[in-house]
RNA sequence: GGUGAGGUGUCCGAGUGGUCGAAGGAGCACGCCUGGAAAGUGUGUAAGUCGAAAGGCUUCGAGGGUUCGAAUCCCUCCCUCACCGCCA
């Protein structure tokens, strides 16, 4: 068994009938085929303590013979069932948590707080596409040629720019917020995807290398920085654990052929800095607050409008059992678009992986709990700070923060 | 890519085909000692799973095989280390 599943949880008494006949079909084969085992051990124990003594071994031989075919047959048997049983729960969603709101898409979702005001311009706005294309600055035909669709080329200050913002990020969440720097592989295996639950459902949305080692670019730091903790049991007293960790991300984008097509809302190439913690059961609800606070404080010091909402239980994703998402201002639209999505994951991703702690208390091995947050997409704050900072001759305001990372820069023209 | 050596519990590290789930140590927990601590010292301490319990079963990198019986023997793969080659 390569994880562990839930056995008396709630899950269990959430089941389909047909995973509760699964359950029980496992068991009863299990039970025949763990009496068949202890028969025998106990008979290949009996031999070699017989032949030590220099006891004749050849009846006892013979009579063992029968028993081994139906040991064979059982664990084969085994073997089917519990792999049916696994299939199952490998495919079953986290339960949502007691206080999320119940809904069926994301106009169920329930708006917790604003900050800021949006601005009012004196002037048409335009968008990101238009003001980085009139900067010339930002290419998404020369990408397509190069690649395809959904990628982008940036120049000049706009390239340095989004550079400028995952330095910032990274600065504040370790200087400010007692983060610790990462830097992980941006390949993974697909043991990593199972962990964090990306794998066995969403194979889709993920860029597999052609390779027969079956490697995946990450769609996520999530995915690399969580599973740091696969496999490994940690000292109570190092907890919490909290990494930061710049990557880039792949998305394949299936089943989204017709969304935001323009612009690079929706790339298959894009940067995020990641917050990823680790936290004792108790503390987990706590550490999802201050996590998307630890989000928010970026778009405050960007200056950057935004809501949170509490995610409805139908716009929640596989893993999770609460989700926060960050949804920032954007003129152009005239609403808020999500540029960071923070979630408790509870156990469900521990068990996958058997990220384990040991407890004081108890003095066992115990499943941590697992969050993590964008902190934030770096594409999509770019293209906020290029929107809410325009001004009415086509150039870009460099928000006061970012100004040592660009050299003093304070404004991007064209030029 | 080539050659060689390895992968054992929270960690380090022994291990003869058969009472090995695994010596020893560290760490941790509890106790003794102490004014308190350190040192010293005693005891305990793998995980998972089934069971009300007694107890059972699985797991020594992964997967196959040989055997009545595998941590131990054979095969394949993965990973680590050392040296050589190549390389940003």
């Amino acid at each position: 068994m390569k994880w562990l599943p839930p056995s008396q949880n709630a899950v269990c008494n959430w089941m389909s009938p047909q995973s509760r006949r699964s359950r029980k079909k496992r068991k009863k084969i299990q039970m025949h085929c763990e009496n068949l085992q202890q028969e025998s051990k106990s008979r290949a124990k009996n031999i070699g303590a017989i032949k030590a003594k220099g006891g004749d071994i050849e009846p006892l031989l013979k009579e063992v013979g029968d028993l081994k075919n139906q040991l064979a047959q059982a664990e084969a048997d085994l073997a089917a069932a519990q792999q049916e049983w696994e299939e199952l729960l490998a495919g079953l969603p986290n339960l949502p948590a007691e206080d999320v709101p119940e809904g069926k898409s994301e106009n169920d979702n329930v708006e917790v707080r604003t900050w800021g005001t949006p601005k009012e311009f004196a002037f048409p706005v335009k968008d990101h596409v238009d003001l980085g294309s009139d900067l010339a600055q930002l290419d998404f035909e020369v990408a397509g040629k190069i690649t395809g669709s959904r990628f982008a080329v940036m120049k000049n200050s706009l390239a340095r720019l989004h550079r400028a913002l995952i330095q910032f990020m990274l600065d504040t969440h370790t200087a400010a917020h007692g983060y610790e720097e990462l830097y992980v592989p941006f390949i993974v295996n697909k043991d990593s995807l199972f962990g964090t639950g990306q794998l066995p459902k969403f194979e889709a949305d993920l860029f597999k290398l052609r390779d027969d080692r079956d490697f995946y670019l990450i769609p996520t730091a999530e995915v690399p920085v969580t599973n740091l903790l696969r496999d490994e049991i940690v000292e109570e007293k190092q907890l919490p654990l909290k990494f930061v960790c710049h990557t880039p991300c792949f998305r394949s984008e299936a089943g989204s052929y017709g969304r935001d097509t323009r612009g690079m809302i929706r790339q298959h190439q894009f940067e995020k800095v990641e917050l990823v913690q680790f936290v004792k059961p108790e503390e987990s609800e706590q550490a999802l607050e201050t996590l998307t606070s630890h989000a928010e404080a970026i778009l405050q010091k960007l200056g950057l409008p935004y809501r949170t909402v509490v995610l409805c239980t139908g716009d929640m994703g596989f893993s999770a059992a609460k989700t926060y998402d960050i949804e920032v201002w954007l003129p152009s639209q005239q609403r808020y678009r999500e540029i960071s999505s923070c979630s408790n994951f509870r156990d469900f991703q521990a068990r996958r992986m058997k990220a384990r702690y040991r407890s004081s208390e108890t003095g066992k091995a115990e499943l941590l709990h697992t969050l993590n947050g964008s902190g934030l997409a770096i594409g999509r704050t770019l293209l906020a700070v290029m929107e809410n900072y325009q001004q009415a001759d086509g150039s870009i305001e460099i928000p006061s923060v970012l100004r040592p990372y660009m050299g003093g820069l304070d404004v991007i023209r064209r030029g």
